[in-house]
DNA sequence: CGTAAAAATGCAAACGTTTTAAATTTCAGT
DNA sequence: ACTGAAATTTAAAACGTTTGCATTTTTACG
């Protein structure tokens, strides 16, 4: 069948008007005549007339498009969070007529290659980066090209201005250290990554501050590093700190993933999560609820933040504000139990 | 400091070039001298050239994307499969170039009527289409329209071809029943879902199949429907069967979300899984493996089909093969811990 | 009815590329 | 040096829009 999609040109000579006047008419400019801007968009509608993009964007040098590039990740690792991500930033950006593009980085193809694809082809008015690591190379080149975007996450020493929405990693992890003191722990121990991503330096100096700010110098923290995406040796790292001869009486995992890898080995160890041991992770992930007997962890509200940064990106293409825009998104406590009071005896 | 994007024009006049020769050039057109096609790459590469995808797009009728319409969603459900599917689709793509547009359809707007956006703004080259519904509207608009598209899943009356790629259910759920027959079960169920989806239909014939092809009189089934994705009459629906007076003693779920529901109320009920009922659940997501005592299920490899699909719609979309390109990909159980031998006595 | 202003419409250029057809240059053979 | 063919390069049109400017039509008013 392969029905021809109708162009302007099409739709003109069936209204015995000119291009342009079908164009204005369209457009809803004031100085074509209500009776004709009428006429035209029952006829468009009639003729289910959509304009072609690539014309549009050529001439206006807009693409209706925020761009996404995808992180380059192992054959069987998918972030539980792109899902929810990505339709976040989908409901955002469609109230405003924008669509998603995703551009995936090719093994062995840097992020950065890219991303700078996406932006020098025009392929997209503005992007969004995620996953911001301590040197990022991406945020340098876009402020450099002066090119719209919105970081989901932030840089530790901003020596430029950026717009960028975060979680607010630190208030929570003060907040878990608060409610584990209150519950009787002293001795502290915290999971975290060797990735270099700003976030876990967020996260943990928002413990110690929160540490800091009590005063109480019995409180003690272990603290111990496991790469990101290597199992076993996340494992190994976590033994390393529940198989001490000291071990803590309350860990915060940097995030759930590794939290539950802490609830698995405690169980393996015959610890009782959350007699022997409590733990807290962050990001509730759907695993979390599921894993006995259920981990007390910070929702990041992923969806509403993407959202969000849907919504600061469009403004900050449409309007190009002076000032950059910025949002700390408080996560909120999901109490389950895998937190409780300090035991009473030390091991 | 907004660096301006360089243009074929600008670079043909610093190497005094006609604009055609330096897009033949980079094209690699066997019929520009070899010393020239050289000079225009190395001051291509030099000057951070790339080429504006509108304008490409326009002259030659090829955007180099592929569309996929997100599916509306309720305000706090993400498809744990989204991650993974896009990811696999980004995989898929970007080895012969292409990116992925993600269109959302607003709330009140039919995924149709995205879709039709999509394909007659040029935005796309060939869309992918999920989650087949028994009476689809958008594989018929897209046949009609005689636009590239590979479904996610089958009709189960194709009075017409198209290309498509689909878990084979039927196969798993025949399985399953195999497998808990030689566990001794006799009495089934099957919890479904009311959403007219066709999926659910080819894995109930799965399991009706195999059942019929056992031969046995004795083996019973029980059907329960629930609503897709109202928690609270999924929960309703489960003890239905569960809180009868002759319940199953092996139950298989249309997917896992639903065989989670299962065994969380079957808990609460005081019965043990797998010693006085057997579970099966159908995705292998996430959760699954955290709860306990471990759901055995069937992993469908989203990501690996994602990737296929995107391989078979860009060669629908380059070769327009004259038969319709179809892929049964077969799941693997995973066992886990939910399903054992049939229990000795009946309640 | 004539005229000027206002309202409505149209012409043509532009956006940055690809491609057809034509023009120019180079080269081998005499 | 001349010719014709081969090799290389170029001019110009086209893709489907938007938009500055010009033109035509309508309206209001004397």
């Amino acid at each position: 069948m392969t029905t021809r999609v109708i162009t302007l040109k099409e739709l003109a000579a069936s209204l015995d008007l000119s291009i342009t006047t079908v164009s204005r008419a369209l457009a809803g400019h004031e100085q074509i005549a209500l009776k004709t801007r009428e006429r035209v968009a029952q006829a468009a509608r009639q003729a289910g007339y959509v304009p072609n993009t690539a014309a549009r964007t050529l001439v206006s040098g807009r693409s209706g498009f925020v761009g996404l590039v995808l992180p380059i990740r192992g054959p069987n690792l998918v972030d539980s969070f792109l899902g929810e991500f990505v339709t976040g930033l989908g409901e955002g950006l469609v109230s405003h007529g924008a669509d998603l593009i995703l551009a995936t980085a090719a093994f062995g193809h840097s992020e950065l290659s890219v991303l700078r694809h996406v932006v020098e082809s025009g392929r997209a008015d503005g992007v969004v980066v995620t996953r911001i690591a301590e040197v990022d190379e991406r945020l340098a080149y876009l402020r450099e090209r002066g090119f719209p975007f919105v970081a989901h996450g932030r840089l530790l020493d901003s020596d430029f201005g950026y717009n960028w929405l975060d979680t607010d990693g630190a208030h929570a992890f003060g907040e878990a250290f608060d409610m584990l003191y209150d519950l009787g722990h002293r001795h502290f121990g915290l999971v975290t990554i060797s990735e270099p991503m700003t976030f876990r330096h967020l996260r943990q100096d928002g413990l110690a501050a929160a540490i800091a700010r009590r005063g109480d110098p019995s409180v003690r923290l272990d603290v111990v590093t496991a790469p990101r995406f290597d199992h076993e040796a996340r494992i190994q790292a976590v033994n390393r700190m529940l198989k001490g001869p000291d071990r803590p009486t309350a860990i915060v995992a940097l995030f759930d993933e590794l939290a539950l890898t802490v609830m698995e080995e405690a169980a393996r160890a015959g610890l009782d999560v959350p007699r022997d041991l409590s733990v807290i992770g962050f990001d509730n992930i759907a695993a979390s609820a599921y894993a006995p007997p259920g981990l007390t962890t910070f929702d990041a509200s992923i969806r509403q933040c993407a959202r969000a940064i849907a919504d600061m990106l469009l403004t900050v293409i449409a309007d190009k504000p002076a000032a950059p825009l910025t949002r700390l998104i408080r996560p909120t406590l999901v109490a389950r139990a895998s937190h409780g009071p300090a035991p009473q005896t030390r091991s």
